[in-house]
DNA sequence: ACTTGAACCTCCAGTTACGTCAGGTATTAT
DNA sequence: ATAATACCTGACGTAACTGGAGGTTCAAGT
């Protein structure tokens, strides 16, 4: 080994881009340990702590955390090691990936959302949200529950058509907690049951309703749980009043029809 | 405000899918304060609960830290402040979408280069992961030195024709451990050194190289600073010595040509 | 009424990979 | 010799929890 401690930490801190910090942090923890001046106490570094020091960056550019790396570099066979483990560090960081791009695509369409329309309800925005974070639990129990096809449609939409929707379902909503308390058979009320249903045979599709209409009182309930409403409580039971009563009016009662979004 | 508190700690903590630790948390730093039974200490939750978290939850999604949450749930104005944020926000998963890409070229790079081959000296795996890393930089400064013609060439290479390039390497440096410390004249030394100087130009390109050679030393050097070698210093010192007599035979003398990589 | 087990409580410690003081010593430049 | 700079150790802070210890309350069965 060769002994030739050329630099301080503050020099090796300046050449290797690494803080004073993190060096006094890895010779603590003993993952890069320094060598130290006996009567001053200074570290010193030389050529071999900077090629370590190389290889601790690099796995920890390829997501392995310190201990790893410390049990790594002393395993003479890296190599073995690295091989082995990865495998599943891509498979976690191909998790992260999807996970970030689920992430940015609630933001986007939030923000197209939100551009030129003023005083989006709050409600609104988190059931949005919240309805792109479970897409996929959602579309995973539609398949389960209807068919693959039913799934496809509901879920495989432009993004001008979500972002159609999603603004007819904020005007709506804006109604619903305008008219909630009035009379159901109010005309203005019964027209916004009207738009109401149109939107969520629109959104949802005849089949997935039609497909609604066969399952059991539990099985909607799981579902809704994952759907967050854009409604308080007293909404909700005023809607369903509102929108039992237009469909007995018209003939088509069917009491889970408008559990669309 | 309704009271319909209607959830112990742990039924809220199944109807949600947080956790009571987390439940705790939130309610002692603030974010979500439950109703306590004052005879039995414990927690209560109802409805507006439930609103409530989902909203943290939804917010928590898009990246906002609990702090931030927190004030955008005082302030009634979510919507105000969600605008302005939302493209900050998004900027930020945008960066670490891009750090996430580089990091799985660089584990996917070193599956397939690990693949099939028996025993990468570490060294190399390393600087081929450095070397993945500092990319962007590296291109930076040769288009600064260069043009962007060349830095586009050296850089803009198909998978295979990096992998193919990466393996020569590797059995390149295998070779140069093997010979270490062999006379420069040593004619195994010699084909070493000329396998070497095709690979730098297959690697850079001859316009790159000619570019190099009329740069100053220490220009050279803070590149290579950028570039983590594979070699000892007494592997490169005597690589030196080697390719500086094959330039010498061969009359071809630059001592700048064989730093590719 | 009693017991038992599950559910709940509070308080404390630990996690990662450092950043940021504070108070003191060593080296270097003038 | 003195001042500025570099370095030292030690301690605390961070974010968003998780886990455990040790004690109390609730629900159900006997």
């Amino acid at each position: 080994m060769r002994n030739d401690l050329d630099f301080s930490i503050g020099k090796f801190s300046k050449k290797t881009g690494v803080s004073i910090r993190t060096l006094h942090y890895y010779d603590e923890i003993g993952l890069l340990k320094a060598q130290k001046d006996l009567s001053s106490g200074h570290r010193l570094y030389g050529e071999d702590h900077i090629v370590k020091l190389q290889k601790i960056l690099a796995l920890k550019f390829l997501g392995y955390n310190l201990e790893e790396i410390g049990l790594m570099l002393t395993n003479t066979s890296l190599n073995l090691n690295l091989q082995e483990t990865l495998i599943q560090q891509q498979k976690a960081f191909e998790k992260k990936k999807e996970h970030l791009d689920k992430v940015l695509k609630a933001i986007n369409q939030t923000i197209s959302l939100l551009d030129g329309q003023e005083d989006v309800p709050s409600e609104i925005l988190i059931s949005l949200i919240n309805n792109i974070q479970n897409e996929e639990d959602q579309r995973t129990w539609l398949e389960h529950f209807t068919s693959k096809e039913i799934a496809d449609k509901v879920y495989d939409k432009s993004d001008e058509e979500n972002l159609a929707l999603d603004r007819e379902f904020i005007d709506l909503s804006r109604e619903v907690k305008r008219l909630v308390g009035k009379p159901v058979h109010d005309p203005e009320v019964q027209e916004l049951a009207n738009k109401h249903l149109q939107a969520s045979l629109k959104y949802v599709g005849e089949e997935a309703i039609h497909a609604f209409g066969k399952l059991e009182d539990e099985e909607i309930e799981d579902f809704q749980s994952m759907m967050a409403s854009p409604y308080t409580e007293e909404e909700e039971k005023w809607l369903d009043q509102v929108i039992e009563y237009y469909m007995v009016q018209n003939g088509m009662y069917n009491r889970n029809l408008h559990n669309g979004k």
